[in-house]
DNA sequence: CGTCCACAGGAATGACGGGCGG
DNA sequence: CCGCCCGTCATTCCTGTGGACG
C-alpha cells in the first residue's frame, strides 16, 4: 500500500521533473502536426501551389490540384501553410476545408465533415448522401465566394468508397453561380487516379504537384532545424541526427518517422534521467514506435482480420518460402477450429488479405503460377514479436498464442493445432 | 498450342446495429 | 414509436486470367 503523502509526492516529482526537463524546449515542435514557419528543400513545391491557388485572391476559381508523393515527404504541411498564408491574405475571400480522408473514409462522413466546417449541423446518419451534398452546395452558394476543400489521403477515400464524391465535388461549380470550390487532392499513390472515371481525373488532376522523397542530407537539414527548437542545447548531438535521418531515410526518405524517432529518443532519454540524447535511445525509439504502430493498428481491428493475421504467422513458419492465399485460407480455418469459431468464407478472408495490405502489416502480390493458379504471395511485413505481443491482447487468442510459443521454442514447427 | 489451375476480384444481396425526422 | 437510411460485415454467385504443363 502507498499513503497517501507518499502518492502526492509521487505525483509532484512527476511534475516537477516535467517542468524542470533538462532535454526538452519545446517538444510540440516535433508532433507530426505542428506546422514550421519554414520548409526547407519545398521551395519550388510551396512555390508551384502559391501560383495555382493565387487566382483565389481576386475571387476566381483556382485549378484542382493533385499533391502526391510518398508518406512523410511534406505534402500536408505544405499545403496546410500556403493555405493558412492564402486565408489570411484575403481577408475573408477565401476559405479552407480540410478532411482527412483515412479518418473520414466513406462518402457521407466527408460530406458531413465538409458541412460541420461551413458551419451547418448535419446528423452522423440518417440523411441521403444526397441530401447532405445539397446541403454543402447550399452552404458553399450562400457563403458565396471561393472555398477550397483538401481531401487528404483521397487515395483512400476512392479505393474505400470509389469516385462518387470527387465526382459530385468537381461539379458542383455548375449548379453554383456565386460560390466556387477548388480541390486539393492529397495522395500517397498516384496509381489511384486510374481507379477515377476519366471525368473525374481530368479535372481533378488540372494540375499536379510531385513531392519526391527526402534523401539523407535533407533530413539532416531537417532534424538539425527542429531539435534546435525542441532541445536545450547540447542535448542533441550530430551522430544522433545523422542516425534518425539514416534510418528515416532507408525508410522511404519519410520525414515525420525521423521526427518521431527524434522525439520518442528524447522522451526515453527524460524517462531515463540522462542529460543527453544517446544513439542507444535511438535505437530504442525505433523498438517502441514499431510495437506502437502495429498494437495501434490490432487494436479495434475486427475479430476475424485477427485471426488472418494469426494464421499468417503460422502459415510462414510453415512453408517458409511460399505462402499463398491457399494455404492462409486452410490455416485460418484451423485456428478457427482450434477455437471453436465458425470460419468465414474464402471470398472475405481474400478482402481481408487486401485490407491488411492496405494497412501495410502484409505484402500480398498478385503472381500467376500458370499451371498452379493465380494466387496472392503473402508475407508478413512486421516482427514477429511485436504481432504476437498484439494479438495477446485478444483474451481468446492467449492460450493458442503461448503454445505456439512454447511448440516454436521447442522446435516444432509443424504440429500447432490440436 | 490449348488447357486448366487457383485463385482474384466484381456484383448483388442481406443481416445487423444505430441515428434521425416526424 | 415507426420508417428510413446509414455503414459494416459477410455470403453467394460469378467471370476473368497468366503461364506451366501436357
Amino acid at each position: 500500500m502507498i499513503t497517501l503523502t507518499t502518492a502526492l509526492a509521487v505525483i509532484e516529482e512527476v511534475f516537477r521533473r516535467f517542468k524542470e526537463s533538462r532535454i526538452f524546449l519545446c517538444r510540440d515542435v516535433l508532433l507530426p502536426d505542428y506546422i514550421p514557419e519554414a520548409l526547407p528543400h519545398r521551395e519550388e513545391q510551396l512555390r508551384k501551389l502559391a501560383l495555382i491557388l493565387a487566382p483565389a485572391l481576386r475571387g476566381s476559381k483556382p485549378s484542382n490540384v493533385i499533391v502526391y508523393g510518398p508518406t512523410g515527404t511534406g505534402k500536408t504541411v505544405c499545403v496546410l501553410l500556403v493555405l493558412r498564408k492564402l486565408v489570411e491574405e484575403s481577408r475573408g475571400g477565401v476559405i479552407s476545408l480540410y478532411v482527412n480522408c483515412r479518418q473520414y473514409d466513406t462518402s457521407y462522413r466527408v460530406l458531413t465533415e465538409l458541412c460541420r466546417q461551413l458551419g451547418l449541423h448535419v446528423p452522423n446518419s440518417g440523411l441521403s448522401t444526397g441530401e447532405v451534398l445539397r446541403r454543402f452546395s447550399d452552404g458553399i452558394e450562400e457563403y458565396g465566394k471561393v472555398a477550397i476543400v483538401v481531401l487528404d489521403e483521397v487515395d483512400v477515400l476512392v479505393k474505400r468508397s470509389g469516385d462518387a464524391v470527387l465526382y459530385h465535388l468537381t461539379r458542383l461549380n455548375t449548379s453554383l453561380s456565386k460560390g466556387k470550390v477548388s480541390i486539393i487532392g492529397i495522395s500517397n499513390d498516384l496509381r489511384f487516379t486510374e481507379l477515377l472515371d476519366p471525368r473525374v481525373r481530368s479535372s481533378l488532376g488540372e494540375e499536379t504537384i510531385v513531392f519526391p522523397p527526402y534523401n539523407y542530407a535533407e533530413l539532416c537539414d531537417i532534424l538539425r532545424e527542429r531539435a534546435r527548437l525542441a532541445f536545450k542545447p547540447g542535448v542533441v548531438s550530430d551522430s544522433v541526427i545523422s542516425l534518425c535521418a539514416a534510418i528515416a531515410a532507408r525508410e522511404h526518405g519519410d520525414a515525420r518517422k525521423a521526427l518521431d524517432l527524434l522525439r520518442v529518443a528524447g522522451e526515453i532519454a527524460e524517462r531515463e534521467g540522462c542529460e543527453q540524447v544517446t544513439e542507444e535511445h535511438v535505437k530504442k525509439a525505433l523498438v517502441q514506435l514499431e510495437r506502437d504502430r502495429v498494437s495501434e493498428l490490432l487494436r479495434g481491428m475486427p475479430f476475424h482480420m485477427k485471426l488472418v493475421l494469426l494464421a499468417i504467422y503460422v502459415a510462414t513458419k510453415r512453408y517458409p518460402l511460399t505462402v499463398t492465399t491457399g494455404d492462409v485460407y486452410s490455416t485460418y480455418c484451423e485456428v478457427c477450429s482450434c477455437i471453436g469459431v465458425t470460419p468465414l468464407t474464402q471470398r472475405r478472408v481474400s478482402d481481408i488479405l487486401a485490407q491488411l495490405e492496405l494497412l501495410g502489416l502484409v505484402e500480398a502480390k498478385v503472381v500467376n503460377l500458370g499451371r498452379y493458379g493465380r494466387t496472392r504471395r503473402v508475407k508478413l511485413i512486421v516482427g514477429d514479436e511485436h504481432l504476437l505481443k498484439a494479438l495477446e491482447e485478444e483474451p481468446q487468442l492467449r492460450p493458442l498464442i503461448s503454445s505456439l510459443r512454447q511448440s516454436l521454442s521447442s522446435g516444432v514447427t509443424s504440429a500447432v493445432v490440436k
